[in-house]
DNA sequence: CTCTTTTGTTAGATATATCTAACTTTAAGC
DNA sequence: GCTTAAAGTTAGATATATCTAACAAAAGAG
C-alpha cells in the first residue's frame, strides 16, 4: 500500500530546508534545520521520520541526512514554486524582500505546476514584449509610490514611440544576437537559435532550452565553465562548450 | 484577557461562507455552511463556537447565525483578498475559473493588506497605462497558448503606434469624460473629477472614490438607483444622485 | 397534534504539527 | 581517554481541524 500521499505544506518546508542546507553547507543537521525553520529540534526529528517513511530522505536516528533522488526532485519542485512567487512579488509587485520571502513560502504549497508556469510565462512576457519590459515595470512602481500625474502617461508614450523607432532591427537581427557564452551574470536573454545536433540538441531541448525561452545567467565560473543559468524557473548548469552554440538576444 | 488572536485560515473560510450565505440566501444554516465548505455539520458547530467566542458571529445552540459588526468587517476583508487573487489569476494569468477559485481561497489567508493593495494597483495599472490595457493582456494569453512568432511583436507594435496616434486626446479631454451615472454594468473607468462639496465629498473620498482610482460598475438598479461599484477591491453602493457628479474616463 | 424527516449537537476518535522536559548519543576540549 | 558540552531522541502534552456515531431539537406532513 503505502499510498504516496501528497506532502503536507509543513513537510515541504522541511524538505526545502534540507535541500538548501545540503547545497549550501553540504550537511543538514537536525539543529540546522530547526534553526532554519524556527522550530524545536524534537519537531525536526518527527519530520525527518515522516520524510524518510515517504522515501524522500535517507535517515536513521543519529545518522546523517541526505536526499534521495525522489527527494531531490521534489525539493527542486518546491524551490521552483517558492522562487517563482518570490520573484513575482519582488520584481513585479515591488514588495519588500522579507515579506516576499515569507508570503511565497506560505503560498508555495498550494500553487499548481500549471499556475507556476503561468507566473513564469507572465514575467517572461513582460520582459519580451516591446511594449513593456523593465521600464514599464518601473513605471508601475512609481505609480504605486506617488500620485499618478497625467503627464506621466504622455512622457511614457514618447518613450514607447522612441522604443518602436529603434526597434525595427527585426531585419538587422544579427547585430543583437550573440552566443550565450558571452553573457555576463545577471543578464537576461531570449533563446533564438540552438546550433547543436543530435543527442546533444535533444538533451538541451529537454532541459527547457528552446527557441523563445527566456534565460538568465546566474553564475559563471572564472573560466566560463560551467555556466549556471535559470530558465523557466529551473536552474541549469551548462558546459562552456554547450553555451557557445546557443544564440540569444539580450533583453534590455 | 481573551487575546484577540488572528483567525486561522480555516475559521476565515467559515466566516467567508457565512458572509456569502447571509448575503445571498439571507440565512446561514449549519447545513448550508457544511455543504458550502464540504465538511460535516459537526465540524461547523465547532467552528461556530470558535467564531462566537471571538465575537465575530452571534450564535447560540440551535439559534440562527448572524455576523457581528466586527465579523462583517472581517469577512469583507477576507472576501477582498479572495476576489483580488481570483481576479488576478483569471483576468491576467488566464487560469481557469475553478482552479483560480480554489487557489485563491487557499492563498487568501496569508496575503497581507499591503500585498492585496499591490495586486489591485497592478491590475489597475495594466488598465490605465496606454502601453498595456486589455489588448496587451490578450497578447500574453496568446503567447501562452501558442508559439510566439516574431511577427506578433511587429504587429503588436503597430497597434501601439496606432493607439498613440489616437491618444493625444489629452487636450480634447472633455470628449472622453462622462458622469459615472452614464456607465453600463461591466464597464471600467478612471475617476477624473469629483464634483461634490463638504461632508458628501469627504465621505465619498473616504470610501476610496478618489481621483485616479479605477472603478467598475457591477450592478445598476432599473432606475439607476442604487449603483453598485467595485473600487480598490471594495464593493460600494452609491445613490444615483451621488454618481451624477462623479466624472470618469471610460477605459478601453 | 402526532409522527417522521431534517437539522443540529455532543462525545469521542484520528491526524497533523508543534511544544517542553527528560534522557541518550556524539563531539570537543584538554 | 575522561569529562563536559552540544546535538539528537523520546515521551507526553497541547492545539487545531477534521471525522463518525449517537443523540436531541426543530420543522414539516397529514
Ligand atoms: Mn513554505
Ligand atoms: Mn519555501
Ligand atoms: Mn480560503
Ligand atoms: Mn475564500
Amino acid at each position: 500500500m503505502t499510498t504516496i500521499k501528497a506532502l503536507t505544506g509543513s513537510l515541504e518546508d522541511y524538505l526545502e530546508a534540507i535541500y538548501h542546507l545540503l547545497h549550501q553547507e553540504n550537511k543538514a543537521r537536525v539543529k540546522d534545520v530547526a534553526d532554519h525553520l524556527q522550530v524545536k529540534k524534537s519537531s525536526v526529528t518527527v519530520a525527518l521520520r515522516a520524510l524518510a517513511k515517504q522515501k524522500l530522505i535517507n535517515y536513521a536516528p543519529y545518522g546523517e541526512v541526505t536526499l534521495t533522488l525522489l527527494g531531490e526532485k521534489t525539493a527542486e519542485d518546491v524551490v521552483r514554486r517558492h522562487e517563482t512567487l518570490k520573484e513575482f512579488f519582488i520584481t513585479v509587485l515591488d514588495v519588500d524582500a522579507k515579506q516576499a520571502e515569507d508570503t511565497a513560502c506560505k503560498m508555495e504549497h498550494v500553487l499548481s505546476k500549471e499556475m507556476t508556469d503561468k507566473f513564469i510565462q507572465f514575467m517572461e512576457f513582460i520582459d519580451i514584449c516591446p511594449r513593456t519590459g523593465q521600464d514599464w515595470v518601473e513605471k508601475f512602481h512609481n505609480y504605486c509610490g506617488e500620485k499618478h500625474a497625467s503627464g506621466d502617461c504622455k512622457g511614457c508614450l514618447n518613450e514607447v514611440k522612441e522604443k518602436i523607432r529603434l526597434l525595427p532591427s527585426v531585419k538587422t537581427k544579427e547585430e543583437t544576437l550573440c552566443a550565450l557564452s558571452s553573457l555576463k551574470p545577471g543578464e537576461k536573454a531570449e533563446v533564438v537559435k540552438i546550433q547543436h545536433k543530435g543527442t546533444f540538441r535533444k538533451r538541451i531541448l529537454e532541459m527547457g532550452v528552446t527557441t523563445g525561452a527566456v534565460l538568465m545567467v546566474e553564475r559563471m565560473a572564472p573560466l566560463g565553465d560551467p555556466v549556471d543559468i535559470k530558465i523557466r524557473g529551473y536552474h541549469l548548469s551548462l558546459r562552456k562548450e554547450e553555451t557557445k552554440n546557443i544564440l540569444v538576444k539580450i533583453l534590455r
